[in-house]
DNA sequence: AGCCTGTTATGACTTAAGGTCATATTAGAC
DNA sequence: GTCTAATATGACCTTAAGTCATAACAGGCT
């Protein structure tokens, strides 16, 4: 129940040094203080009992200026989602090229994907509720998966053609199926966190990988 | 178990005609009226969108009335989620003793229990967010699942003995994972919900059933 | 510098929904 | 018929979201 200083939330990132003009440097500045107050009053109270003004008070700003950067306390946590599904693809892309096993692979960015919620439980069901609270966040995290399934299925593509992975199914099927167990796995953890959410993904990912993996008798190693 | 301490109680649908007296039937009546007229606004105008008077104008009572028989617009959720939830527990209580194989019996309790959203998917939608809105629903939910998985293990205890299950992993944990699926599989589908419904679950059984049936031979490092 | 233009900040104000409560109404018991 | 407890009701209060006219500001231009 420490309030300052403690780094719960992760930053997206800080660019803000980086801008040429001090006005897209202020503005850079101000948004990241309103995401970086509103996900640790989320925590600390709850999303709905976190109000506006709440998150403007603690960020120093007036409350109209909360408008001028999310339409609502929802899209908050879609800017941070958002920020979340870019590293698939970072990651993804790495993988592509990687020479570990496939079962590894995905097994990692599963524990890469979660590891934020594992240290902070409400952070996740704050975003679910965040994003099934509107058409308009519905649509963004729909959106999210969508371009995180398209990474996806380049991995899943690739290690089929290493025979890795069985190929009776599309690339994006598997990518679909990867995603439903992932994401199953997420909200039924949040629904009671009492141990820890990585040992529910192992567990998971040990059924999942043996429905994936490619069924044929295959040579093991190479 | 205990439905007489129960404050909010799923009654399927008419039995009010059946209660001793007037006052109980009355009573009954109403909340029925009150649970029809709200599913009906949520899934026309979106749970959001639908303001509690709504409802109890629909319903043809006065605001303050609604209050009587629930603590929020959620609740309303709740208790058809909970009436859901018997489903389940009847389901498996029959399946247990059937000859049926496991693969059919349990594709079979998918369907059944996802055929409401298939017709109606704004109703899946208005669920999730009603129970990730707060504590109390989610906790609701929490126990829901608890309990169909309690029930779900007898299921895959019974089916381990019968040798069409591997048994590497407890009953609780393969009734787990179905669940972890299943959920994923309906909370992706209702981000967009373009195709059916009973496609994606076929989609994902097929998955999962090579990943939680016997393996056969396993040759795997002795 | 001093002016000019588009951008951002701000908080008083409006709107509207949730929730409470004192009172009226009703059902059933005796 | 009367008494009591359960229920219904809508006026009323509180709170928060969202708007908007205005002020402060940054930066370009001469």
């Amino acid at each position: 129940m420490n309030t300052s200083t403690d780094p719960i939330i992760p930053e997206p990132s800080s660019p803000c040094e980086k801008l040429p003009t001090r006005r897209e440097r202020r503005r850079a500045e101000t948004r990241e203080r309103l995401v970086d107050c509103a996900l640790r009053l989320f925590s600390e109270r709850g999303f709905t009992a976190t109000t506006i003004e709440d998150i403007t008070n603690a960020a120093d700003v007036g409350k109209g200026t909360f408008f001028n950067y999310f339409p609502s306390k929802e899209h908050v946590l879609a800017s941070f989602a958002q920020f979340q599904m870019g590293k698939i693809q970072k990651f993804v892309t790495q993988a592509v090229h990687s020479t570990q096993p496939a079962e590894r692979v995905l097994y990692e960015l599963a524990v890469e994907l979660t590891k934020e919620y594992d240290r902070c439980p409400t952070l996740l069901q704050n975003i679910l509720l965040a994003f099934f609270s509107g058409e308009s966040t519905r649509r963004l995290m729909a959106d999210t998966f969508e371009k995180g399934r398209v990474s996806l299925a380049e991995l899943m593509k690739d290690r089929q053609h290493r025979g890795e992975i069985r190929d009776d199914f599309t690339p994006t099927e598997l990518a679909l199926q990867y995603q439903r167990a992932l994401f199953g796995t997420m909200v039924i953890w949040s629904l009671a966190p009492t141990r820890p959410l990585s040992d529910c993904l192992k567990e998971m990912w040990s059924v999942l990988w043996s429905g994936m993996r490619a069924q044929k008798p295959s040579r093991r190693d190479a």
